[in-house]
DNA sequence: CCGTTTGGTTCCATTATTTGAAACTTAGTC
DNA sequence: GACTAAGTTTCAAATAATGGAACCAAACGG
């Protein structure tokens, strides 16, 4: 995972740091940051600096350890809170749970990826935090195809050459060509499938969540397993998960704009 | 809420004015932020551009307002798994929530603030993310005052001075004299209460959770109501509060600096 | 016990970035 | 169609970031 030098001044430098610190997964030392970073010395550990004590990143200082610090737990509590549409779907997904009795995801584009915002398991309570906040590709995902179809070209075109392509399985779409095909499908259609794309015998139907205006703002899926199911039964409920979709839609627009 | 002009370059500026949006708790525009900040229009411009771009801030082009970007949200993840206490203490707070069948809270310093990373609230299983990240003051709290007890001097004042000793209650201590004096004797007796000085009627029994190294990672408290329980019940279990906060740091200490 | 390596921190002249007043461009009013 | 408010761009001056190199301290090896 590297640091793909951004353009964006000294900040987004400083944010390509916390994102190395995040990747690692654990507690870092300096000269592991410093062995994969383009930064030379001096500048990573002015950055390091900075952001501890910024409370965005945390020194140990009994081991010299750098993790993530709890000013991002807090600023993230507020972008859940406000700025995902899991707050606002919550009571629809709910409903859609229950009546599916499948897994639900509701996922929404960053930089590229799907991050995964809330998740309903039909057999147990969401574990918000250990679910939420997950990312994972755009391209072989029922929901990263469901928004990735109702980009603007230019955002499609940005969003693609962050794809990996990577084959998890025969079915994964491994160029861009065959996955803008889909996506022109997936357009026509309104809702996109994952025919195990991702995961052998996973499969699932998604549903993107757009504004009046045409925006995708989300989307919303519905999964199983082959054992349990097949696409077509899936198919059966795409009115039913779209219209979930809008309702999270007008829910979001009154509620997110006020006035 | 102002921006209080941090001395840590372009950077910390930048953390500054995704605060300000944090802050706001709902969609800004640009105007509204331009007139509580300290920056210059086209410096204040550029900040969001910046972060907008990076996706810490979301443009909703359709309105022109700005609200926190996912990406927090995906970092907040990692945050919260690596850095935090809760993964590690959930197991012990089941059993101790279990045992006491009365609300939990675990938290955690963030720049002289609480911050709660996790609750049990008897009644009904937690519900994360609307939970935790919540934060509240240091000085009258009881997991406030329990990590201040232990921070060293030099920590201890930089909390203090950004205490802002508001009287809640009658029994706030709101002068820093009243409030070291108290935490002398929290640290004698190795547990600190909440006597109704933040909210009246609720009052709790909240210990440190220590390194080995005698440093301050944490703090877990179990609060109640002055029409439920009292202080001496509530002291009555202090020493299986501690134990528990003595497991949460044995576990926190081997499994977060592995090797 | 001392020379050496490794990991981390500080210096400081050079360089590149940020800065912000002002000019400009929309979009909205009356 | 002049007037206002809100947002965007420009550009020379001011400032902050940069990074090579020196430095320090602790751990290591002989």
């Amino acid at each position: 995972m590297e640091a793909q030098s951004n353009s964006d001044g000294t900040v987004g430098k400083a944010l390509d740091v916390l994102d190395m610190v995040a990747g690692a997964g654990r507690p870092v030392r300096f000269s592991e940051l410093l062995a994969d970073s383009v930064f030379p010395k001096a500048t990573l550990y002015r950055f390091l600096q900075t952001l501890t004590n910024q409370g965005m990143l945390m020194l140990d200082p009994d081991r010299g350890t750098y993790t993530l610090g709890v000013r991002l737990v807090r600023l993230a509590h507020a972008a859940w809170a406000q700025s995902s549409l899991a707050p606002v779907a919550r009571p629809y997904l709910d409903v859609l749970s229950a009546e599916t009795a499948e897994t639900i995801h509701l996922a929404q584009m960053d930089q590229g990826q799907v991050l995964y915002v809330d998740k309903r398991n039909a057999a147990r309570p969401v574990e918000m935090f250990a679910q939420a906040g997950k990312v994972g590709p755009a391209y072989c995902t029922g929901v990263g195809k469901a928004m990735l179809a109702y980009l603007s070209d230019e955002d499609l075109q940005a969003a693609i050459d962050r794809q990996s392509f990577h084959r998890f399985t025969p079915s994964t779409y491994d160029t861009p060509a065959k996955l803008r095909a889909e996506l022109r499908l997936i357009r026509e259609r309104g809702y996109a499938f994952d025919r195990e794309e991702h995961e052998p015998g996973i499969i699932c139907i998604a549903v993107p969540i757009l504004t009046r205006a045409g925006r995708v703002i989300g989307a919303l899926s519905v999964t199983s397993t082959t054992q349990r199911t097949n696409l077509a039964a899936l198919e059966a409920q795409a009115e039913r998960v779209k219209e979930t979709a809008a309702q999270i839609a007008a829910e979001a627009e009154s509620w997110r704009f006020p006035q």
